[in-house]
DNA sequence: CTAATAATTCGTTAATTGGCAAAATATAGA
DNA sequence: TCTATATTTTGCCAATTAACGAATTATTAG
């Protein structure tokens, strides 16, 4: 039960909600999802880690930079159930069409510009979903 | 996703699952979700209200009565589906199990004695939920 | 009509939650 | 080591929410 409401609360947000519809088909670093939503960076933050505890989502540490992903084949199917109900709902909504579209700007940028505007000193690795 | 939010938030409360459970299998009236629940009235109805505006559930007065059942077949898939993901989930529960075992007992009662102890003058019609 | 009663609405309170900024943590690069 | 920076944690405030009792509404019985 106590499984059962976590899950349920983890979802009871339009913020979370976007966040998960953002990873469906892409895995993404905070701060893309901090761009994507517009929130703050420790907001962003506790909204991942909720989801993280709810098991709908995974994560990946790669240097200063986290990643997070909808939680795969591993997962329960508790879990795999309810995620497809939500992408599923998700897809109907015309705020899913602005974050797609905000989403193709962002990932065309690179993250490292996204992030801070850093100089770049050379860009030729580390490229994650692009292309 | 007004909707969509609207539905998770109904579905983000522990009280909310066990009486969407406990009317899988069975229409009941108020007073017997309160005798489940153990909750004041007050906060049973508002529980109610919160699932019946989210559509997962529908109602039916009847004299003094309100019944309460699960969404049936008119309910629009995206309800249907979450509807069955909440079932299943929360069918592995132990609280289940305890709500089913009191659930029984409920029933087992005239719901007029249940809901005041009324002096039964005549108890021999408005049966409801009775084998 | 009047009394009784099932359920809902209203008003209040305590707990939870979402938000931000600031501090802390962890990692990369000089 | 020291600085920069991506993320998380902490502390605080405002908004939301679950709970209750009291008042209200709707219905039945007399």
């Amino acid at each position: 039960m106590r499984h059962l409401v976590r899950t349920t609360k983890a979802l009871a947000d339009e913020s979370r909600i976007r966040i998960l519809g953002a990873l469906r088909e892409n895995e993404l670093c905070v701060c893309q999802l901090i761009e994507l939503l517009g929130l703050a960076p420790s907001t962003v933050s506790k909204h991942l880690s909720i989801l993280r505890n709810a098991r709908l989502i995974d994560s990946r540490k790669q240097g200063r930079w986290m990643y997070y992903r909808v939680a795969g084949a591993d997962a329960p199917e508790q879990i795999a159930q309810v995620l497809r109900w939500v992408f599923e709902t998700f897809e109907k909504t015309e705020q899913r069409e602005k974050d797609d579209r905000r989403l193709k700007e962002i990932l065309s940028m690179d993250p490292e510009i996204l992030c801070s505007r850093q100089p770049s000193s050379n860009s030729g690795d580390a490229k994650t979903t692009q292309g």
